[in-house]
DNA sequence: TGTACATCAGTGAACGCGCGTTCACTGATGTAC
DNA sequence: TGTACATCAGTGAACGCGCGTTCACTGATGTAC
């Protein structure tokens, strides 16, 4: 008969933590998190899960650099469908239509990374950083390109100085960084505005009006902050 | 001597329950609130918070609805700073201003009624909806006159359908409620995505260029939507 | 091939903690006569 | 003014629960000889 043919140990187990905490998330929210129900979950007991967490927080901290990878994953991926030097305008909308696209498919780990902070948990920034600049680069990226080909309205907006910020200084090098930089904040501010809302459930979600109303908004960005063609 | 100066009773321990509440809010979240940890900061037994609210959601009920309440006061007062046929816009600028000043001064405030929901708990919204509408309905009631002044700019902005919203049906009546609606949403995207960004600590908050970021943005929307004189 | 051994993922019991909620109670207060 | 009584805000003990984390352990697995 040879050897049980299954262990009652669970292969990748590390990841099998991290899909329960998911679930647990999307029913509860970050901040009720436990460690011994996702124990419950996988039928296994809790101090097995020291095996591959420091602690509760190290892993919430796993849970976040994973929600930074799987949201730039989609960004790069919607940025590279043009990569065209004819095709920036194209190659920003893309890149937008993926930022809520991504949050309305994982909506909890966008109120992870974006919404209201964990109480008590501050996610180490030497830890998060890089996961977090390449997921907020491609977007900021997109717009640093626009300004590269002369096609942001230079004159007609404001520089914003960026003083303590989520984001870490350099990360808009270049001639005139501080541009890029106001225009991201304000491109960042509007996006999240409607995707924050729709994804808390306080505009009408998932529907083709929240689509419409979301394509509006990038249109009119455009309109606002590129010179077109 | 006559009676005991001070009764061992704290007068409006209704209040004070409240107020603790706040207070333990804005260190360590809504989710986490506790009502034997607001009886130990009051130096009363947690069975006395049983005489002033039926249990831990209707505090936290009687919370939201204040928020709103307070939220409400800021934004009718900043109306009515400027309530003259001709200071319409001045007037949508001023509540557009009150919106941020007032997240800002009352971050945890407005993070229970905007933010990330609270796990495991849904406001009953029989009780929370007249509170709600009442400080919503400044800013779309000025939106309302604007439209009644015939100064929006009803042929660029489309349409949107609030189906399932968060705002009832009958909140924008009158001829063309839609675009009315429209524009509300429009403008809340905006106005909210600055303002959550900056209260979740993502944009350098409270500081002089968070103003000039929110002042352009409000400054744009009368551009975008407003006909100027 | 067979045996001794090291490894180490996972266990079960225990620690000390905080929580919401219930219950019968107490004791100060104000009122009625 | 003095007494009997009703009211009811607040108490203390108890209920059953779940939590993160530690600890010494076990027992299956794979390796060395």
């Amino acid at each position: 008969m040879g050897r049980p043919i299954q262990s009652s140990r669970i292969p990748n187990l590390r990841d099998s933590i991290k899909e329960a905490a998911w679930r647990q998330i999307s029913v509860s929210g970050a901040s009720s998190l436990s460690l011994r129900s996702i124990a419950r979950e996988l039928s296994i007991s809790a101090p097995a899960i020291y095996n591959y967490f420091r602690d509760r927080d190290a892993l919430v901290t796993a849970l976040v650099i994973d929600a930074y990878l799987s949201f730039g994953d989609s960004q790069h991926a919607a940025k590279e469908k043009y990569p065209g030097e004819g095709e920036l305008l194209k190659r920003f909308t893309e890149t937008g239509i993926a930022y809520r696209d991504w949050a309305l498919r994982y909506p909890h780990r966008y109120l992870l990374i974006f919404g209201t902070p964990v109480p008590g948990y501050v996610p180490p920034q030497d830890e998060v950083l890089p996961a977090m600049m390449r997921s907020m680069g491609a977007l900021a990226g997109v717009i640093a390109e626009l300004h590269l080909a002369g096609r942001l309205k230079a004159a007609d907006i404001p520089r914003f100085d960026p003083g303590a910020c989520f984001f870490p200084a350099g990360m808009f090098p270049g001639p005139d960084g501080l541009l890029v930089y106001s225009v991201a904040m304000l491109i960042w501010g509007r996006v999240h505005g409607l995707v924050s809302l729709e994804v808390t459930g306080k505009l009408p979600p998932f529907g083709p009006d929240g689509d419409a109303l979301y394509r509006y908004e990038l249109e009119s960005m455009l309109r606002e902050f590129v010179v077109m063609d």
